[in-house]
DNA sequence: CAGCTCGATGTTTACGTAAACACTCGCGGC
DNA sequence: GCCGCGAGTGTTTACGTAAACATCGAGCTG
């Protein structure tokens, strides 16, 4: 800066009101300091910067995977968001699995150059991986119960299995199956609780679920078993993927869709609707969630208040080809 | 950190000593200041420490789009990879469509707090995005051809492109139809490319190419298309999503895959197994790509030069059940 | 035991920026 | 014509850290 300041004959402090777009400077200098800048390749330190500003502009985004729809497309939707308000994301990937060695990657997270944190994962994870935020930071979690500490914003996951199930058993179905997320996940919980409302509700038995883990794999180990049921007629899985492998157990053993049996997703990812058949499925707004998270941090940041409300992003049932009534009626 | 100093009752020089974990610290000094930290909170300011260092140990990722896996999968081992070397992750995306406005988010990107930047993007899009790389920053390209201007990584396209037209070819084809990625890719025009190429080198007649935009949407009308053409016997799809569209195509208007017709993606999503049939297609190692990007780029701001060689990163071929012998043998 | 070395700690300084304040004009009002 | 004002620019200072250098004392050597 000193030395685009001596080329243009100015001071550095006038160097500065230009490269900040200050006003007060006149217009003929401007274009000088412009050019002394231009010549000398300057570039602006954004640590020096931020230190004198006592901000990053930078949010930290955590989560443990990228290979989740939802993650990508929440964390999609943040990135485009933030950019928006002026904010850098950082990323801040979580390996929980291995406990060894992570450790050291965390202490890192309490200095990181952030002004708040979107936090993508389940909460108590986050504490099983010895995790600490650091305090004083803003918090806003996505798609997972905070419990009472922090601000969460999240998809309306009851209503959105409400509406699935209810499809279902609103076709004619006995009974609905449920191919469910993995046991510690709040978004799996929470979708398992609203299908088994919903039956109970309706008076249907309510059979054992089924447990996968998001992939698409395990929901096609998962309709080997279902497909060797003759009295399941519907299946809610708990996401897309996992649909998609169910369609696949289904189609191997002779069991059409949504003729013999009807299948509804969850996510309603992009290829939801190239599926064999096109899936039914619950339609999440991932961007509206991304969004509100990104609202949500700044507000907090600006306000300097930690809030804790439950901010719920509504679903909708988008129905395709995949579902029917079953086929006694 | 004075206030930490104060109350442990030794000097700054100290207390960073202790937060820096430098040696030439007796124990209980040591553990004094900690407790002090401890007590007060304290948390090292990163922007001060890379004012100091001169670096910020962030590394800037230039993507257009989180929506294809490849960019996805390729972000993710970036981001491993770079946490591994004590590297954080900036996301700097870009919103080409849009001229307007867009201007202003990359002015940002010159004075982003980074040390080196991975574009994982057609370069040529940057440029007609009006965005120009800071001077004075390594950089390293996946995905794309670069030119002579930067170091690139990439998968080996034309290899895939070629084992997986090969195989059809080998399988007693005649020809093979071919469902490209947009025109402005390069990734898809190499794929393109190789498989015109296979063709010419067997001898055999090389068809009209049929354009998609990466989309499993584009998939399912390109396949409408191939499946009212009854001499079409296999088809080379440029991605596994695209490949999805034209199994549902095929299945809707009976064209049995891998009987009447054979399918081939590219990319291995992790979904690819549980199409209907399971899906042969080219594998590619996002990973790898990834983790090569950040060496790169780390190398490069290591030695402070700038490099241009092209790494290529291999492929396979995983045969699943959507490729047979065509119907005539 | 003087002189020296070395380990532990303190003091000074600089990193690049921008806020706060100081200064210098030219111009309008009285 | 003098005063005051405000626009344009320069000067000083502080942000939090860590390298470089300074200091101090304990232990060792000759």
């Amino acid at each position: 800066m000193a030395d685009v300041a001596r080329l243009a004959g100015v001071s550095s402090q006038t160097v500065s009101r230009v490269s900040n777009g200050s006003t007060g400077v006149v217009e003929e200098t401007r274009q000088r300091v412009l050019a002394a800048m231009k010549e000398l390749g300057y570039r602006p330190n954004s640590a020096a910067r931020a230190l004198k500003a006592g901000e990053f502009r930078t949010l930290g985004v955590i989560l443990f995977t990228l290979s989740t729809t939802g993650n990508v497309r929440t964390l999609e939707a943040i990135t485009h968001a933030a950019a928006r308000e002026g904010y850098a994301i950082t990323l801040m990937p979580v390996a929980v699995p291995t406990q060894t060695g992570v450790h050291g990657a965390f202490t890192r997270l309490g200095e990181l150059a952030v002004d708040g944190i979107i936090v993508i994962m389940e909460v108590h994870l986050l504490d099983a991986a010895t995790i600490s935020l650091p305090p004083h930071i803003q918090v806003v979690v996505a798609d997972s119960d905070a419990g009472q500490r922090y601000s969460v914003v999240d998809t309306d996951q009851s209503e959105g299995a409400r509406l699935a199930v209810q499809h279902l058993v609103d076709l004619g179905h006995d009974t609905v199956r449920h191919l469910a997320g993995p046991a510690d996940s709040f978004a799996a919980q929470r979708r398992t609780d609203a299908w088994r409302a919903v039956l109970e509700d309706a008076g249907r038995t309510v059979p054992p679920i089924v447990r996968g883990d998001w992939s698409a794999e395990s929901g096609y180990r998962a309709g080997l078993l279902l497909a060797a049921d003759p009295d399941c007629t519907a299946v809610f899985a708990a996401n897309d993927q996992m649909a998609l492998g169910l369609l696949r157990a289904f189609h191997e053993h002779g069991r059409r869709v949504p003729q013999d049996i009807s299948v509804v997703g969850f996510d309603d990812i992009a290829e939801a609707r190239d599926f064999i058949p096109p899936l039914t499925t619950v339609h999440q707004d991932f961007a509206d969630v991304g969004r509100r998270c990104v609202e949500g941090v700044l507000q907090q940041i600006r306000n300097q208040t930690a809030e804790q409300g439950t901010t719920l992003v509504p679903t909708r049932l988008v129905v395709r080809e995949s579902t029917a009534a079953p086929p006694s009626c």
